[in-house]
DNA sequence: ATTGGCACTCACCTATCAAGAGTGCTAATT
DNA sequence: AATTAGCACTCTTGATAGGTGAGTGCCAAT
């Protein structure tokens, strides 16, 4: 109704925070009554009446049925989140409990678990990290072992320490001795670069190679381009506490739920909502249907990235109901993210 | 109340399989009505009733409430699987979805996870699938890359072409170099061997080479005691289709559903499970609460142990309400398990 | 041994009613 | 001109009551 600047005053904004934390602390909608005691405004409920019915009209807050109090919209929470929250402070034993989760690990990928645990422990909601990703992936280590035929297993580190594995079909069958000579001689030539790099190196030193036909030299690189090839990064994230997303009245609606987990295990869909908050960094929020996907109707998504040495790779948040404390979860969700990313940093590297 | 052989006659249990199959079709207490028009006999429903109430004293099926039909008890459905049960032979085209299904992968660990998909898509329940796990496992390749500080990079492969990886912590830091030669040594000394074996040889090698002082081999054996004390075997499974348990009513209870999907996650409860059927070949039943486990109060697990090389390894199964359409269901599951044995199978070996 | 008949039980559906919470509007008040 | 009291109205919620139908258990007849 474009009544925009003249009523979106100090005084209805109060009101809307108000209603919304009333209504995000006890789930039932807020009546004028309540309202009108709740705010320190002291105004009769009359007068909150009347504000309401503006806030209404400007689609910030909605009436389930006539004689219901007002529910925030997702317009509300959006205003609300966006300008009106007063983020609480995190609490002390937490932090510790975070930090000491975070410490207890080595392997990289047990630490994406741990974090995904805490940050759903401490939130009573779902938790979910992706796995870190790099930009400048490059090559540390590879090395073929025989298979029956003519299939080679392939092992190859990137990145100080990430293993990877894949079962390659070749021309030829190899044996040890001629794969070990092939993995030294690709090891010398692209250990220590970067992956894409390779990838187009390895294309440049094959014509290269096939003019001076030396075999051995020619196979090895065959074999490299079988392994480097097919894409192998594998977009994932670890999900926790899934199951405390069923204490929730407003989720427990069985085709909701179901919708919700099968989101779940579909991945893609939550792969590309994570994947945006991957761009921004600091805390991010989608709002019910702000996502643009229907099973996360009535649900919100808190997000932060995360990164190791200022370059970001991956992102941490936490799933619930809309109706959810974002006072308390964007500070949790904020420092979790952060101490991941000082925990995956590798340590400070000696020769 | 003991009336046992007496009672159990062929009619009584011809009527308590028209019974639980009445019953696993539309989900209804069965009535003595249906029941006359149901069974073959001829029997009026007053007669039904008197074998009911029978068949109610052996605690083979009960009544809701008074004016309800009758349900089978966890004893019925148990008698009715043992031997009443009529399985049907497996559709064709879902054999051929199967066998196309397991057909497309190389690598173990993306079978199982079809496997799992494969069985929950057809049965329309939850599919679960133990990795597979040998008694018997060699060590073929062990091979180390030096991290920051006093860490290591182990990586070792087991059984053709299942690659493990973890980082130790040795007393001092080695350089690459040292550490080829230390997987050098230890290849050539246990490659090929059992790893129970290398364990047990490890440590007597370890006393022996102390003697002699030759540091490098004192070294190279430390850093494989550090790789191999700790067990590294992680008993886990694959779940697919967990989100059809949400479409069966009579588990749709939400503090139900979360026990459930709780076990789920906890992983812990469903090994211990899946390890009991583990021991028998063939198909496997535990209904309801015949598992132990709170959590599985109306459901079903259908199993069967799959094995390569006539070795069990691993475990297929089925998880749905007690209410399960078993005559199909086993089979299935049967089919599954052999199938994913044989795919599993390495290919006929060759130098 | 089987069956028809009959009284009885219980879940389930529907209608009705009263209470309570909350609204929107209007007129009075500040 | 903004605020408020008052009032009629709406709609949910919970309780109560009646009716229906499916099904039972038991008894007497076949």
């Amino acid at each position: 109704m474009s009544l925009n600047n003249q009523d979106l005053n100090d005084r209805s904004l109060q009101l809307l925070k108000t209603l919304v934390e009333r209504y995000i602390h006890d789930g039932q909608p807020v009546g004028s009554r309540i309202l009108s005691k709740d705010s320190e405004l002291n105004l009769s409920p009359a007068t909150i009446r009347n504000v309401m019915a503006d806030l209404e009209d400007l689609g910030l807050i909605h009436s389930p049925h006539t004689s219901a109090g007002r529910i925030p919209t997702v317009s509300g929470y959006r205003l609300f989140v966006d300008s009106l929250l007063t983020v609480k402070p995190i609490d002390a034993k937490d932090l510790a409990q975070i930090s000491l989760g975070l410490s207890e690990n080595d392997d990289p990928n047990n630490m994406i678990g741990a974090a995904s645990r805490l940050i759903s422990d401490l939130t009573n909601m779902a938790g979910v990290v992706t796995l870190p990703k790099r930009e400048a992936v490059y090559l540390r280590h590879i090395e073929f072992l025989p298979l029956s035929h003519n299939r080679v297993l392939v092992i190859f580190v990137t990145n100080e320490q990430e293993v990877h594995n894949k079962v390659i079909h070749t021309d030829k069958v190899f044996n040890a001795a001629e794969l070990q000579q092939a993995a030294n001689y690709l090891n010398s030539l692209y250990a220590g670069h970067n992956l894409a790099a390779v990838k187009s190196a390895l294309l440049k030193d094959l014509q290269l190679e096939q003019e001076r036909t030396n075999q051995a030299m020619l196979d090895a690189l065959k074999i490299a381009k079988l392994t480097f090839e097919a894409g192998h990064q594998k977009d994932d994230y670890v999900l926790s506490g899934e199951t405390n997303l069923m204490g929730f009245s407003e989720l427990s609606d069985r085709d909701h739920l179901r919708s919700l987990f099968e989101a779940f295990s579909h991945k893609s869909d939550v792969i590309h909502l994570l994947d945006q908050s991957m761009k921004a960094d600091g805390v991010q929020i989608f709002i019910g249907k702000e996502s643009g996907y229907q099973a996360f109707d009535q649900c919100s998504l808190v997000t932060s990235s995360y990164s190791v040495n200022d370059e970001i790779v991956g992102v941490l948040g936490v799933i619930g109901p809309t109706r959810m404390a974002y006072e308390k979860i964007i500070p949790y969700v904020d420092v979790t993210a952060k101490l991941l990313g000082a925990a995956l940093n590798p340590k400070t590297t000696t020769p």
